[in-house]
DNA sequence: AAAAAAC
């Protein structure tokens, strides 16, 4: 476990000289690194090496090595022209990554739906924001409002609930940040406070990696002003013990079950709570972590809070929860629901077992690849095994988060990946969602995804931010039952899929099931191995759809098991 | 369907 953070080179300055540095040492040691060589296209620097541009912003000089054989661009191309029609055209074309989030349609459901704004400072002049957090906008970089910026906005800053379904990495955070900002005025405990003393305004996010991530961003619109935003954690709870304290508090930002603790022990109340906002809503809202949502919710008594849900995903189990807690909401949708952005190129490979995918993976590194990678597995020990492993086989820079570790490890390896030391991050579904480093170019699926917002928010860890991304996913005999549905997902979203993938039937819950019990018995008897080659695979799957088929399964009843989430 | 995450 330690072996690998000790070779994770914590601690260094990340600049261009050291990683040339770097690269000349890879030159004399290891063939896999000198492979990675032969790609190199500038003199300077290896160009998969070379993300310092695209970590700014720019636009990748090399278009599409990353899309290989299967090349997706046609595809990918046709569904942004298709976007682009139904949007407004008025547009330059200069400012290629904030033009694209502006070609997804935006739809909105509603009463009296508050009219969208263009640009910040439309946004400024209706709403009177301050000249404090327009500064601030533009000092972070925030010129043009993203979709989902420009429509729920102006929804919060007129005070009404709002469901917001964005893809990932369009903006969602700024999205119920500004509005929050904008409405608090002077800072708790001042005198100038009307109606109550108290927090204010509340964040709930689902791991702590991403409450902090929110609670930076907080912190940077807020520059120049007074409040206190509190990251809620055992040791801020504590500080908060008195009254008086408590009373100073604006925001916090928190993870449902810290919060839920404050308030059984009567450490916390919500009754000044203005503004609840659920990020990452439809995990919020799953079985594990409803009860605590709806306690917090219910401890929120203020009868004039407003309350926002924001995702890249809403099952319609999750939006029915959502809108039953919000009065009178709007609903935005960007894009298409449920769909990655068309700008992550995905790919399905065929491992045959577990046994095959460390293998897989290593070829996958052997082969020219833009750090940092991001790579996800389905359990804790796996992601520190594997992560284990590629250090055992070379591979340099790799680092390990999930929820098994302690906050310091965490933390220490998330500002590993910030600072951009991290080149290749195992990690388990903790990272799934919500966060933001924008340097990420390839996301692994090294376990396969167990939903399709899973997937869709694992490969949302790339593509952000108007940027290009790359992502590939790992699929074994195993994962067949549910490769069809990933598969419709790479195809909504531009990706090609082998055709025979296609063919598959999706399998009804019982065969699913039945599916089930036929891989525990051929565990018991490992002597009866399948599926050593991608052909015989092929040709295993397509029999078993074509059997299940001649069973009786209707081709309607295989559309509605699509439907369903 | 099933593990992860939350304290």
């Amino acid at each position: 476990m330690e072996a690998f953070q000790l070779l994770s080179r914590g601690g260094l300055k990340f600049d261009k000289n050291r990683f040339k540095k770097d690269v000349e040492l890879f030159n004399g040691k290891s063939k896999a690194e000198s492979k990675k060589q032969l790609s190199n296209e500038d003199s300077e620097l290896p160009a998969e090496l070379d993300f310092f541009k695209y970590a700014q912003g720019g636009p990748s000089k090399r278009k599409e090595r990353s899309t290989n054989a299967e090349g997706p661009a046609g595809k990918k191309r046709k569904i942004d022209e298709e976007e682009s029609e139904q949007d407004e055209d008025d547009q330059d074309e200069e400012d290629q990554p904030k033009l694209l989030h502006q070609r997804h349609r935006v739809t909105t459901k509603g009463n009296n739906v508050p009219e969208h704004a263009d640009t910040f400072e439309q946004m400024r002049d209706r709403f009177n924001l301050s000249s404090h957090l327009m500064a601030n906008l533009s000092k972070y970089g925030y010129s043009h409002p993203t979709g989902i910026q420009s429509y729920g906005i102006p929804i919060l800053l007129s005070s009404r609930d709002l469901a917001a379904i964005s893809p990932t990495g369009t903006g969602k955070t700024l999205s119920y940040l500004l509005p929050v900002m904008a409405a608090l005025g002077a800072p708790s405990g001042s005198s100038k406070i009307d109606g109550g003393s108290g927090v204010r305004a509340v964040v709930l996010a689902p791991t702590r990696e991403l409450a902090q991530q929110i609670h930076n961003e907080c912190l940077k619109l807020a520059e120049g002003r007074k409040w206190r935003i509190v990251l809620f954690s055992k040791a801020t709870a504590n500080t908060l013990k008195d009254k008086a304290a408590r009373d100073k508090v604006d925001i916090i930002i928190s993870t449902p079950l810290r919060l839920v603790a404050s308030i059984q022990s009567g450490s916390l109340e919500l009754n000044n709570v203005r503004h609840l906002i659920l990020d990452e809503a439809d995990r919020m809202l799953d079985s594990e972590f409803h009860d605590q949502v709806q306690e917090i919710v219910a401890a929120c008594t203020r009868a004039d809070i407003q309350k926002a849900v924001f995702s890249a995903t809403l099952p319609a189990n999750a939006e029915k929860i959502a809108m039953e807690m919000l009065s009178d909401p709007v609903r935005v949708v960007v894009g298409l629901k449920d769909t990655p952005l068309p700008l992550i190129a995905q790919s399905l490979t065929y491992v045959a077992d577990d046994a095959s995918k460390l293998p897989s993976l290593l070829t996958y590194f052997a082969q020219p690849y833009n750090p940092p990678v991001l790579v996800f597995t389905s359990t804790q020990p796996r992601a520190s095994s594997l992560a284990e492993e590629l250090v055992l086989n070379n591979i340099p820079n790799v680092d390990c988060l999930h929820a098994g570790m302690t906050k310091k490890e965490r933390e220490d390896a998330i500002s590993r990946m910030r600072k951009g030391e991290s080149w290749v991050m195992v990690s388990t579904e903790v990272m799934a969602r919500g966060m933001d480093f924008k340097g990420v170019r390839e996301v692994v699926n090294y376990d396969f995804p167990t939903s399709v917002q899973s997937y869709i928010h694992r490969i949302g860890r790339t593509g952000r931010a108007g940027r290009e991304g790359k992502a590939v996913t790992f699929f074994t005999d195993e994962d067949g039952p549910y490769l069809k549905s990933i598969a419709n997902v790479l195809l909504q979203s531009g990706s090609p899929v082998p055709e025979w993938i296609l063919k598959l039937p999706k399998p009804s819950k019982m065969k699913r099931r039945q599916m089930g019990k036929v891989k525990r018995a051929e565990m018991v008897n490992p002597a009866r191995k399948i599926g050593k080659n991608d052909a015989l695979k092929k040709k295993e799957m397509i029999e078993g759809s074509k059997r299940r088929k001649a069973k009786g399964q209707s081709k309607r009843e295989a559309e509605e098991e699509d439907s369903d989430s």
